[in-house]
DNA sequence: GATGGAACTTGCGTTGGATCAAACAGGCGC
DNA sequence: GCGCCTGTTTGATCCAACGCAAGTTCCATC
């Protein structure tokens, strides 16, 4: 580990509280690896091995259906947890990670986890109150698959992705890491086709503009009306 | 406490691994309610004083939306913990939680859990593997609300409910708590209409028997059929 | 045993999106 | 610079499921 890296670190809201002598023997345990686009991370049922904290980059959380379907339950961003499949008392990956650009990240075996766990209560809360808006945002994400039209549930994905990995340009924000239609698609439960017609006519109002493998919101507040109409009728 | 309760208590999987001592210790500080069918255990939004240990009866757990829409996010029987918000690190419910039979739960102030947490490892592990197998309920939930049709799915939450509420009587397996349609059509996402429809076809089929806030699966395999029928595309 | 309300059934018209199909860029390797 | 592959656009068609509406059955209460 260089040492630069632990100033970084330092910050993430993981290991808030803790002690910089505690963070040292957490951090010199790791190992940094970088990861291409389009590589994997881990492996749906792959044995859970390690548990990683991404340091930089974006990383796709996809699972895959026996009938062949791919759905993305997350996006990891930079400081974020994953795989730590160990610390919820599974033996392997629940899902594949794919870095949607290049990644670095820190790897943790995950028979530290244990002790990591009794002796940092920090970390531990840390990673639990992570895990607990996890369950949050899998159950926003029922409710929203279940009360709102592709309209809605497309804006709030985009609205998501600006929040977590927006970055401000002089055209509005851009989301920071190649996204095609299809991933929104896997995203939001519809087709690429639906996502495509969609940006279509939002391109065409001047809400966003977009192109391969990219888009950018221009009018945040107006993409936000979009997302929250009809969805009233109580 | 009366002493029967620890008997029953000890088989819990949540207590597993857990001494004889430490599980009285634990149980002793608890205090045991009853809430009649239809009153609430907890409730959104408000602050998370306790958490509970359903004893006996069954709880379906509720999201409301702003827009008024309901939302099932799951039912807990009896075994499991609910109200857990504490050991998530939230300070408020993040759902309703509705007695849908008459029940008894044990209910502990959420200020004890981060003593629990450290005094009784096992209890923790056992906690947050439950955290881990909700979480991916969850995720199931959504790929199933993004990949199956509203037949497959309604078709699931039965043998879903089948599964960790059934009881065999002379026509069938009985889900053992009263069910409505519109409980139903909250949790997959459609219409008391559409599961009406489904389950009346269903009964025609020999596959169920329903009535009012019933529901009898007379054919669990062919059941198992109709809920994997279709998916297949890819 | 009459009354009222909740839960359920069923028919019909409408429609949001999926599906099918075809053509059109933008980037990369050679 | 040319072709190829991947990602994207756009049109046309179709159907599962919703929304609405009317009627029925069951249960509780007086």
């Amino acid at each position: 580990m260089a040492s630069l890296d632990r100033s970084l670190i330092a910050g993430l809201s993981v290991f808030e509280g803790i002690a910089v002598a505690d963070l040292d023997r957490i951090v010199g345990q790791a190992r940094s690896i970088r990861i291409a686009r389009g590589q994997s991370v881990f492996e749906q049922e792959q044995e859970a091995r390690s548990f990683f904290l991404l340091l930089d980059g974006h990383v796709r959380v996809v699972k895959s259906t026996p009938a062949g379907h791919e759905v993305t339950v997350r996006y990891i961003g930079p400081g974020e947890l994953m795989g730590i499949a160990g610390a919820l008392g599974r033996t392997t990956y629940p899902a594949n990670a794919l870095a949607a650009a290049d990644c670095v990240v820190l790897a943790w075996p995950s028979h530290l986890w244990p002790t990591f766990a009794t002796s940092f209560p920090s970390l531990s809360a840390n990673t639990y109150r992570m895990v607990g808006s996890r369950l949050q945002d899998a159950h926003t994400r029922v409710i929203e698959m279940s009360t709102e039209q592709v309209e809605q549930r497309v804006a709030n994905a985009l609205l998501k992705l600006v929040k977590q990995s927006g970055k401000k340009i002089e055209e509005g924000i851009l989301i920071d890491f190649p996204i095609s239609r299809q991933d929104i698609a896997e995203m939001t439960g519809t087709t690429l086709h639906t996502v495509s017609r969609l940006l279509s006519a939002w391109e065409d109002q001047g809400l966003v503009k977009s192109g391969r493998q990219r888009v950018v919101v221009v009018e945040p507040h107006r993409l936000v009306v979009v997302a929250e109409a009809r969805g009233s009728k109580s």
